[in-house]
DNA sequence: GCTCGGCACTGGTCCGACCAGTGAACTTCG
DNA sequence: CGAAGTTCACTGGTCGGACCAGTGCCGAGC
């Protein structure tokens, strides 16, 4: 239960482990900024005084953790990445694949994280925000005759500038990460579904009620709304059992 | 905008990376479950027909990804993980640490986590998960004497127990992982301070509120007092200009 | 001045080798 | 016959050296 113990259980550090560790730190003190370069391969063998399969072992638990990049026949060695909710993305993603996550638990994470969203955001948005929040509304609109891709994308940029605007990187990160699983997992049933222009339309001034909340401020309001909006929008394809869990989230 | 093009950006494929996703594909399709074995590395090589050092790289990259565990002479070989939130837990840590993750965004977060968590387990609980809250309670008062360690820990298996009852991964997930960060960022800050009595007194008070609203279904109200709980907890420590952020939360 | 080709260097892959550790089969003893 | 200790085949970790296909720079030629 506690941590009063002043001993740590001994294993084996592996050298490639070290070489990591020692990068990962230089990054996050500041002296390898992203967009730096490492050394090449060669070069960190004698750095380290490791040999090139460790240290290559090294770089790939780098590439893997979306630190840095290599790429074949680059003078300039190895590229320190800027971070991404990439990896945080992938990690998720196979939760989702791998485990008991269930649709209806996506959504209802997503009703959580988007009703925060507008929530935050009709307390804090700036003018500015909210005149691009209105863009991508416009946009919206222009899209419905083009095609539902093309309105899917119109309706991620309006709920990244909702998430945008809560000025919050987690909230920012968990609707982007949110927003691909569920865009993987389910996205093609619904795009044949409501390739309808009358769906599109719907969807539109469901948007355009959640911004009119945010606009007036009134957070708690864009909030129920967005919930709403987003239960009915994928209730269809969650299995009975589950809704109770995301109507839950619609009392109020 | 949108994804028409029948084309896809070329690049090479790493031998090393192919390997990862067949046996990354082997465990989702549920050809290869936690705890079975992975052939040894030199098997791999003639499974894969790749060198060895090609094959450990990818091992380490799905070590790095949490999906495997190579250990130094263990004849069984590789062992294939079950899913854990470290993953995830690491890369979020990475992140609350290099970038413009701010202490007010993370107890903000933790309150939309905490907040909805109270709200469904309100709903869902069964009554053995209502016991199992109460339960934590119980340890909390009892480890008020034993000092701020004990109280902390039990504190997190409370809010645990109702991430649990929420019956949603994705919060229990976000839950453990904030806790992490948040716990890394300013728990011995806080542990210095509320080393009293009186002050873990008056925490274990609150959380007998939200118990007493979950236990009686009221969400609506357990997830103010969680929030408001979190926030009168937290406040302190966060620097005044972001205290907006959080106060935006307690509007309802 | 601009273009084009060569070149030094990069990362990707392979081979073969050695070491310390592990666990199971084997041997030995009660 | 069963339990304890020993042996040993095999594991992963590390190393050095080697070859290849690309990349980007720089100098030669226009």
């Amino acid at each position: 239960m506690s941590r009063t113990s002043p001993f740590r259980q001994v294993r084996p550090v592996r050298l490639y482990q070290n070489i990591v560790d020692q990068i990962e730190g230089a990054i996050s003190r500041g002296e390898l900024k992203p967009g730096e370069r490492l050394p090449s391969e060669r070069e960190l063998v004698g750095l380290f005084g490791a040999s090139r399969p460790t240290v290559r072992e090294a770089l790939r638990v780098l590439e893997a953790n979306g630190v840095v990049r290599s790429r074949p026949g680059d003078p300039n060695g190895p590229e320190v990445l800027p971070f991404s909710s990439a990896g945080l993305a992938k990690q998720m993603t196979r939760l989702a694949q791998l485990e008991e996550l269930s649709i209806g638990e996506l959504i209802a994470f997503r009703m959580i994280i988007d009703g925060s969203a507008s929530m935050l955001a009709a307390y804090l948005r700036s003018p500015e925000e909210l005149a691009a929040m209105q863009a991508t509304l416009v946009a919206m609109e222009g899209s419905i005759e083009v095609g539902y891709d093309a309105f899917s994308a119109a309706d991620l940029d309006f709920h990244d500038a909702i998430a945008q605007a809560s000025r919050n990187r987690m909230i920012q990160i968990c609707n982007a990460v949110v927003r691909d699983v569920v865009l993987q997992l389910i996205e093609d049933k619904v795009s044949h579904a409501l390739d309808s222009e009358a769906l599109m339309r719907e969807s539109l001034a469901h948007h355009r009620e959640v911004l009119a909340a945010i606009g007036a401020g009134d957070g708690e309001g864009a909030a129920r709304i967005s919930r709403r909006k987003l239960y009915d929008y994928y209730a269809g394809y969650v299995p009975e059992g589950e809704q109770a869990t995301m109507l839950a989230l619609l009392e109020d």
